[in-house]
DNA sequence: GTTTATTACTGGACTCAGTCCACCATTTCT
DNA sequence: AGAAATGGTGGACTGAGTCCAGTAATAAAC
């Protein structure tokens, strides 16, 4: 045991240089990596306020303030008074933020597809699975998180967070915290344990996230409170929700679910597509919010 | 290839945090990064100078030398002017200072037993394996190897790598150091390319190791000389090195082979267990240092 | 054997990233 | 309504690291 210990340190300060190399891509742009990082935090959560930044990113206030105000003058990104508290700016990339944040992106790609170049695919097919079975144990080492059945008492986790998360993130009016509360309060309400289930992930014991599985019809289920903690994300826990729910719904024989989302949420969106499912509608719902595009997507077994 | 590009990148996110966190056991000691691997640096290679940190950690020259002046003051470490060149300081770690690193060096191996507590021993045997992989790959990637014929410009190299290596990780004594001077320099003079061979495996251009085929008698080969730097070590180059010295006493038509290490050294008696060699017979050897077990391993064709 | 160039190192002045603290405006709690 | 908490901001500061201009010692050139 000892050996392995040393060995994982010894990797530790192998990948340590590695890291180091690869981070040399983002010289030369003027920005450093913590400011690169709030743009792409930015970039993925749009209506990000300096709040959430500050927690997700683990950056001083002050030090958040000053790079907002930077790369506002520098016309990177916007600040959108909340209408629903005036002490916040939401917080959109601009074009030419969007623009820089994909060349980063781009670049950073290139940089890692040109050092694999000597590698074979299968060579690489292999260096990916080691990495996904270090980072799963090495999250499960660091965080232990579990997914389990609901209970009533998560109802009132689910609702709030799904308000506070959303609102924060996606800059939602009202109507949709109403609406929130609404189905949430009814999915529990009417549950059918039979045909129905929802899903709890906790990390260290505490709630990080949901999933839920309404039935619509025999063959019909929908995938509803799909919702997951800034903080337990990128670590394979959102993946192992749906895949739950998608369980769930195989075992029960439905033979299609649904899912309602809007084009923001591009992880999730991201997500739904590796599972298979496909776009079927899209219509504009401005009573939620400014801008947002609903989609309708949906899998059939 | 594309998404495992993706997949890769989002790995190196990950570990960026997983090694943020592991850093945070040097928080608290005084002393930033910067200074502790500069302490490690001169504690496996005393009588470093300023110039060969400088190159070896990528320093600043004006900031090696704040670095050292305020290590010095702390009583870490001390400066012993050089015989040879008067503008040279040859640097040493007080007990002071050595027994620091001890300290960090057990506080980090603490930190991560702690955190891999909750896998099983097996659990951690994978992740082991899965970051070997990785590091092979990723050398291979990033570094070229190779292994290749030595010139006697080599001899310098084998022999000043092995007195400090093996001071510093067996705690050899001087006799051991004359020994290896020597031998080393007594099979560059005789040297026989007919019936003997040295390899050097080399890393971008550099030395990182080497192996020799000395020839006993007709029918019999000595493999000596293995060495391998620990920053090349646990990518598969032990194991080239020792296939070609196979190779080529296969090839001279010698029927056995044997050689003399001890029992401190685990890798390697490994890899000649793999390779089949056998013990053949053992002696304690107390001239070269304390409780050594010699020990003989001969291979037959 | 003197001049010139190079090397190893050093100190001053500086930049840049990030932190600490005090403060304000707004919102929430009671 | 008043007290407490929250989100955000600017001033002053620290600490890491860089740039440049030296100095002393050594090596090379003529």
């Amino acid at each position: 045991m000892e050996s392995m210990i040393a060995d994982i340190r010894s990797f530790n300060r192998f990948y340590t240089n590695i890291l180091g190399l690869l981070d040399q891509s983002l010289l030369g742009s003027g920005y450093s990596l913590t400011d690169v990082r709030v743009m792409l935090e930015i970039s993925l959560q749009p209506f990000s306020t300096a709040k959430t930044l500050i927690h997700q990113l683990n950056i001083d206030p002050s030090y958040m303030s000053r790079i907002i105000k930077r790369l506002e003058t520098d016309g990177l990104l916007e600040k959108i008074p909340s209408e629903l508290d005036n002490r916040l700016n939401n917080l959109k990339l601009t074009t030419t933020g969007e623009a820089l944040i994909q060349k980063m992106d781009a670049k950073s790609h290139d940089q890692m597809k040109k050092l694999l170049r000597c590698l074979s695919e299968d060579e690489v097919r292999t260096v990916v699975s080691s990495m996904q079975l270090i980072k799963a144990k090495f999250s499960e080492a660091f965080y232990q998180f579990k997914i389990r059945d609901f209970t009533f008492d998560d109802i009132d986790y689910v609702i709030s967070r799904h308000k506070i998360l959303y609102q924060n993130e996606y800059r939602l009016t009202q109507v949709f915290s109403d609406h929130v509360d609404a189905t949430v309060n009814a999915f529990a309400e009417h549950f059918n344990p039979e045909r129905e289930c929802m899903f709890i992930a906790e990390m260290s014991g505490k709630p990080v996230g949901s999933i839920a599985v309404a039935s619509m019809d025999d063959q019909t289920a929908q995938l509803r409170f799909f919702l997951l903690e800034p903080k337990a994300r990128g670590i394979g826990i959102g993946k192992k929700l749906v895949d739950a729910a998608l369980l769930f719904c195989i075992e029960n024989n439905y033979t299609s679910v649904f899912l309602d989302t809007f084009s923001d949420l591009k992880t999730a969106r991201y997500l739904y597509a590796q599972k298979g499912f496909e776009i079927i509608s899209t219509h504009a719902n401005e009573s939620w919010g400014k801008n947002i595009l609903e989609e309708r997507w949906a899998l059939y077994f």
